[in-house]
Order: structure tokens, then C-alpha cells, then sequence
RNA sequence: CGCGGGAUGGAGCAGCUUGGUAGCUCGUCGGGCUCAUAACCCGAAGGUCGUAGGUUCAAAUCCUUCUCCCGCAACCA
């Protein structure tokens, strides 16, 4: 049996439609996911939508319409961005799933029968008119933040979980296990801010709105968001509290990475290990906390109104030019930058100049000069030697880079291998090859190492960009796409005639 | 003194762990080439590496001061 390998993305809220930024997990899982299948693993990659709470109860008020329409609605339109986005996920879940409201229901019980979580009161400043509580740090001078009018305490009945019992011990997991919180300076944010001073108890449940899992031994309350979100992973994977778990939960449980945004990093890596821990399942292996896409140097909200949506730009520039775009421009820990400008250019530049060309410029060749017909004749000369070696090393490059989940780095590693590529038909001079007779089968062997060159960096492209690697594939008419033809550098084929040439990339005139 | 991160040529970033000619992509300028999507290749200009000090033979890299920016600060999905 293959290695198994689970990754997930958060469940993305359904309050709203989702922009560039909230876009980018599902094409940075999507990327992983790709990879692992392509280098054998048994994937299962879930993702889908968070459906409960207030916000939502008050937006489909808002509405005219019920809670249940107004999710169904925004999750359908969140799964036409990810199919937009061409992304490979398994399961799309979504958390008003009547098998997953029960193993909720089940998991709360069973929380609360074995002590972890008890009945208490929150207490807190609430703002009457607003119906809302707020913490002191929230309060803006002792006025509630939205209205500016005075808060008064309030107490409200709700369930606590117990995370104070568990705070050393998962504080000991997190120092014996360096890779579980990543980046690093998250992991020390979290045991700074959070852990180390001591955990409060957690607030598990609400009786100020209804649109949520009522908990079931006590039903003027619902179970607020973080058992019944954060659940998702095992729930849908069939969990079950007394051990009588499903094949698929059996295999694929630990899951490999969480892949989140920074701004839910406590809940994935305080909140959840500890609640898994009390049910007595395995943690997470890793959980990944990946850095925004920025507005220039903005937060995208819809206050600032410059929320930029994907399926806009997927629409004018291509589904492959957006994921590029998302995966390249976005460091391993720090928060990347997005403006149309650097878009284009990052198109113009990369896309369209680097690879697009190079693939249109060598099938050119090829069809010019033999028409299609190319043929390892093994005519070898100097420049060959570095162009093979800087082909074979990329396989450890990106190899290194993507375990580590430097997903930018990878790309750039097989673009560059492009960027070589262009270089080796300049020191090549494959058009005054073609005018002597005599070098004719160093011509054949030039384009050859250009075709498998392309071949090469293309299977590992795959991964990525996945439509614009199966477009090279086709022109360059080869069949060796998987990732065992990356040990030695010749799969593509002998007495091959390429394919029809087709441009990849355009290139976009800035007026 | 709440915690953490950042400040590197016009733009976006790497380098800092393990001090020793400051690197990449883009842009600009000059040249080359013509197979190609005015693309490709070569070269050049351009940086007091936020500030002030310290350690050292030597600091972007280690230590300290300050300034500015950002995230988090407990129930906010």
C-alpha cells in the first residue's frame, strides 16, 4: 500500500464570497496535494465551509431568506472559485452535513461526561442595543467599539471547556515537537502569548442565536464554532466517539498538515490539539500557518474597498496565470504583495517571455528545421554538459524545497531551469547549425536536449500549474509525465514529432 | 517596558542560524542575435544593507539604543 498523505485546508466561512486571499489556501493545498500524488502518496485532500453562527443568522435575516439558503447560496459560490481555481480536493464538506451536526453532538456529550467541559457562566461587557458582548480589550474605552455607547456587565449561561488543565501538556508537545507549528515565529507566538502564561478556559457554547448544533442534553444552547468547525477533520473522515472509526478515518487520520491562515493559528494549534487530546486521538502532524496576499501593502476588506476577487482575474488572465501568480509571489513566512501591475508582469516575464517562448521558439525550430521529426543522434558538445547537470539537480531542488513547504522556491527552481534553457540555444546557435550541412545531427541532438529540457522541468510543473503542463505535454507529444522519468535525463522520445504549436502565454500590453 | 515579525539599489524579494568581496527577478541604459510572443543572450549604471553606538583584524550578518511599519493580545470563524 502507498504512503498516505492528509491535508486539509480551514473550512472557509460562509458569511461572505471569498477573495484573492482566502483564495490562495485552496491553491497552495492544491499545489502540495498534486505533488504528493505525483510522487506516489495516497492523498486525501479535504476542504470546505464553516455554515453556523451569528454572523450568518444575521446575514440571512438581512436577506430575507433562512439561514440554510443563505449558506447554500455563498457554499456553492465557494466551490465554483475552488473548480475555477482547478483544484484536486477529494471532499468538499460543509458543516450543516447531518452526519457531521451528530458526531458533533456526540463529541460534546462525551466532552462534557468526562469532565472536560462544564456549565458556567460567561461573563462579560454587553452593549444592549449591539446584542453583542465585548472583552475589555475590545471595549474602546469602556464604550462598545461598533456604537460607541456604554457597556454594561452581563452574565450569560454557557459551556466551558477545560483548556487550563491541559495548558503543560501541550506546552511540553509543542517543545518536543519542533516541525508542529509552522512557521517557527508563529510557534513562539503562540507558547508566549497563549501557553506559557496559562490557558483560560474556553467558552464552547451560545444561547444568544439558534443557527448552530444544539447541544443535545441541553437544547437552549448551540455549540459555538470552535468543536463544531474545527471537527470538520476527523467528522467527515468518519470518526466515531466509541472507537468504531471508518476505513478511511483509519488511514488517513493523523492528518498530515493543516493548512490555515495565520489568523486562526490559535484555534488549529491550541484549541484543537488539546481537544483531540481529550477525545484521545492522534494530533496533527503539522499545522501550517501561511501568510496573506496583501493589497500593496493593505489588508484586503471591504471597508477599504479593494477586495480583489479570483474569479475576476481568472477571468481576464487565465486560471494558470492566477495560481502562478499565488504560488510564486508568496514567501514561506512573510505576507506577499498583490497589484495588477506585478501580476502582469509577473506574466509578461515569467509565463509568457521565460517559458511560453522558449516552448514556441524550440517546436518552431523543430518544425522548421525537420519538420516536427526530432531524434537523440547524441552529437554532443560543450554546452551540453551544464545544461544536463542544472536538469538533473532540479529534481533535489524541488524536492527539498517542497518538503520544507517552500512552495515559491520550488517554482522558481523550474523556471529557472528555463531561463537555462533559453540561454542554451543562444550558445548553441541551433539557426546557423541549420545552415550547414554538415551539422545536422548536432542540430538534432540541440533540439533534442531543448525538447527533454522542457519535458523535465514540465513534469515537476505539473503540480503547479497543471492545464499549462498538460498544453506543453501535448506539444512536445511525449507520454513520459510522471515523476519516475525524473532519475536520468533522455525520456523523451526517439524519432518524436511534436505537436501543434499553440501560444501559452500572452503577452499583456500595458497601454 | 505585553508578545512576535519586519525595515537591503526605482519595484518585489534572498542573504543574517555557522561574521570575511551584497545576490535574485523585474525595471532602466548599452551591446549581441534573429529560431521565437518587440521575445532570447551578454554587459553596465544604481545600495552609508532604517538610526545611533558596541564587540571584532573584519558586521547586512552578533550585542545594545532609538525610529517607523505590521501581526497577535483570549473567545474575534
Amino acid at each position: 500500500m502507498n504512503k498516505k498523505f492528509y491535508i486539509s485546508t480551514a473550512i472557509a466561512y460562509t458569511s461572505a464570497k471569498p477573495h484573492i486571499g482566502n483564495t490562495y489556501e485552496i491553491v497552495l493545498a492544491d499545489a502540495i496535494a498534486r505533488f504528493k500524488r505525483l510522487d506516489g502518496y495516497d492523498v486525501y485532500f479535504q476542504t470546505g465551509t464553516d455554515e453556523h453562527g451569528e454572523k450568518i443568522e444575521e446575514k440571512a435575516k438581512e436577506a430575507g431568506i433562512s439561514p440554510q439558503e443563505y449558506v447554500d447560496n455563498i457554499a456553492g459560490e465557494i466551490k465554483n472559485i475552488w473548480d475555477l481555481m482547478n483544484t484536486s480536493y477529494d471532499k468538499f464538506v460543509r458543516t450543516t452535513d447531518k452526519k457531521h451536526e451528530k458526531i458533533v453532538q456526540d463529541i460534546f456529550k462525551k466532552l462534557y461526561e468526562q469532565g472536560d467541559i462544564y456549565k458556567s457562566e460567561y461573563k462579560g461587557l454587553y452593549c444592549v442595543p449591539c446584542e453583542s458582548f465585548w472583552t475589555e480589550t475590545q471595549a474602546v474605552d469602556g464604550k462598545c467599539p461598533d456604537c460607541g455607547r456604554d457597556l454594561t456587565e452581563a452574565t450569560e449561561e454557557a459551556y466551558f471547556f477545560k483548556m487550563s488543565k491541559y495548558s503543560k501538556w501541550l506546552e511540553e508537545y509543542i517543545e518536543n515537537h519542533p516541525h508542529f507549528i509552522e512557521p517557527e515565529a508563529r510557534k513562539n507566538e503562540m507558547l508566549n502569548n497563549f501557553i506559557k502564561p496559562g490557558l483560560e478556559d474556553l467558552c464552547v457554547s451560545r444561547t444568544s442565536f439558534k443557527w448552530g448544533i444544539p447541544v443535545t442534553f441541553d437544547d437552549k444552547h448551540v455549540i459555538y464554532v470552535w468543536i463544531d468547525a474545527l471537527s470538520n477533520y476527523i467528522t467527515f473522515l468518519g470518526y466515531d466517539i466509541n472507537g468504531n472509526h471508518s476505513e478511511e478515518y483509519k488511514k488517513y487520520w493523523p492528518c498530515d498538515v493543516h493548512l490555515i491562515g495565520k489568523d486562526i493559528l490559535r484555534f488549529h494549534t491550541i484549541y484543537w490539539p488539546i481537544i483531540l487530546h481529550a477525545l484521545g486521538e492522534e494530533l496533527p502532524h503539522q499545522v501550517f500557518g501561511h501568510p496573506w496576499l496583501l493589497f500593496g501593502t493593505d489588508k484586503m476588506s471591504k471597508s477599504k474597498g479593494n477586495i480583489v476577487y479570483a474569479d475576476d482575474l481568472v477571468n481576464t488572465y487565465g486560471v494558470d496565470a492566477i495560481r502562478y501568480y499565488m504560488l510564486h509571489e508568496m514567501p514561506f513566512a512573510a505576507d506577499g504583495t498583490f497589484t495588477e501591475d506585478l501580476l502582469i508582469e509577473s506574466i509578461n516575464s515569467n509565463l509568457a517571455n521565460n517559458l511560453g517562448n522558449l516552448v514556441n521558439r524550440t517546436i518552431g525550430m523543430a518544425e522548421k528545421y525537420f519538420d516536427g521529426h526530432i531524434t537523440n543522434t547524441h552529437v554532443n558538445d560543450a554546452p551540453d554538459n551544464d545544461l544536463i547537470n542544472c536538469v538533473l539537480n532540479l529534481k533535489d531542488k524541488v524536492f527539498v524545497n517542497m518538503d520544507k513547504l517552500h512552495i515559491a522556491d520550488a517554482l522558481d527552481n523550474i523556471f529557472d531551469i528555463y531561463r537555462r534553457a533559453n540561454k542554451y540555444i543562444d550558445e548553441t546557435m541551433p539557426w546557423v547549425l541549420a545552415k550547414d550541412e554538415q551539422k545536422q545531427e548536432r542540430l538534432q541532438t540541440v533540439l533534442y536536449n531543448l525538447m527533454e529540457t522542457i519535458r523535465y522541468g514540465t513534469v515537476l510543473l505539473q503540480a503547479f500549474l497543471p492545464d499549462t503542463a498538460q498544453n506543453i505535454f501535448k506539444q512536445i507529444n511525449t507520454k513520459e509525465t510522471t515523476f519516475a522519468t525524473l532519475d536520468t535525463f533522455g525520456y523523451y522520445e526517439d524519432n518524436n514529432k511534436t505537436g501543434i504549436k499553440e501560444v501559452l502565454f500572452n503577452r499583456i500590453e500595458v497601454k
